[in-house]
DNA sequence: GCAGTAATTAATCAAGTGTATAATTTCGAT
DNA sequence: ATCGAAATTATACACTTGATTAATTACTGC
């Protein structure tokens, strides 16, 4: 009985790949449906080697949430542009409501990572860590936001406003990316920076840039 | 060796207790951990039984989910009361943001069973019907409050001020239930109030109360 | 009281899981 | 070309899972 043939990688891309491959079985499969032999087959690779790079199935699982974390708020930020704050809010918006943010597959993963953080302390402080990034980002772009428009807001209220604008984006980012609703792209974007706009009381139309 | 006592339950008692002991299975383990071993013990009773009256464990499960949405949405209709439009509006509001409905286990229950949705058709039915249920729901106080205001709104103009509000109260929900921030619970009931008074344009003053 | 029926238990099974380890192969250094 | 170290595979193990079935028990109607 021959081997199969295999040739080695270096080590960064095989934990690129079998992370990618969790990543996939997670949202194809669900977490369950992630197995140590489910993965490995993605990934061209034997159980083994997940072990090798990982030691456990629950590290590989933690970092693969990272990694999922971190991409997504990437995506996010980079949807701001770099021009001035206003724009850099409205871009964030945009690319909240929109692909790859707002995505079947990401609400996939999402949701299958989020179903273990109330019994999982390592992945509660992952969610922890990445859910304070991105509401500290939009705490930042709402302060300066206003600050360019003259209303200078008391760190408070700015707070405030940054927690109703993070509970709205995660809200109409959850039902788009369900898919349920029926709405064109067009609409998606215009009905959310309509209501960003309306929270933080500034026009709509100037908004929409 | 003497068997276990034990005594006869009627079908729907059973039922409810086996389905109860696997929503607190879930609460505190995550969904892998509500296992049929695991439910049938909180449940007092032995694995056996759950064939008896769920057939399959994915059926118990299911059954579960059903209860859960359910029930959640009971507490947010009885949360509205059966003052006038506006005032049952914000009691649905007030609902959303206090438990039991935005609550650490409820959330944890939520998120193990959304995380099923995308890979499990028959689980994807039943949220969707739950979801639909809900915004059904905030559909039509929205509509019954614009017209006690005198403002007749279009249906597709009210339906998008539901869509934006049922996203407001999911996000806000989950941010209050996962329990990171630290607002006093009157100061969410009044954040959530004046946000949703915001956005169908209404003052902040009266919609309170 | 007693018999019969239905509910419940107990015990077992096959399949799938994560993990461990030894055997093999690849590939760079020499 | 070849040797040696490191990566990868193959195999096996112990355990947990959901499901199945036969034996037992509790309750109902008479």
């Amino acid at each position: 009985m021959t081997r199969r043939v295999f040739h080695r990688e270096p080590e960064s891309v095989r934990q690129k790949d079998l992370i990618a491959a969790t990543l996939d079985s997670i949202a194809e499969l669900g977490l369950s449906g992630a197995t140590v032999r489910e993965v490995s087959l993605r990934a061209g690779v034997t159980p083994g080697l997940i072990r090798r790079y990982f030691d456990n199935k629950e590290r590989l699982v933690i970092a693969a949430y990272k990694v999922f974390i971190a991409d997504l708020i990437a995506s996010a930020e980079a949807g701001c542009g770099d021009g001035p704050p206003l724009a850099r809010l409205a871009g964030l918006v945009r690319a909240c409501v929109t692909p790859p943010v707002a995505d079947g597959r990401t609400l996939a993963i999402w949701a299958a990572f989020i179903g273990t953080v109330h019994s999982d302390p390592v992945m509660a402080k992952v969610h922890r860590d990445g859910y304070q990034a991105f509401r500290d980002l939009i705490e930042r772009l709402v302060a300066e936001a206003m600050a360019e428009r003259g209303e200078a807001l008391s760190k408070q209220r700015v707070r405030q406003k940054a927690i109703v604008i993070n509970a709205l984006l995660d809200g109409l980012w959850i039902e788009i990316s369900m898919g349920g609703d029926d709405f064109s792209r067009l609409d998606v974007v215009r009905i959310a920076l309509d209501s960003v706009a309306t929270l933080i009381g500034i026009d709509a139309r100037t908004f929409r840039e």
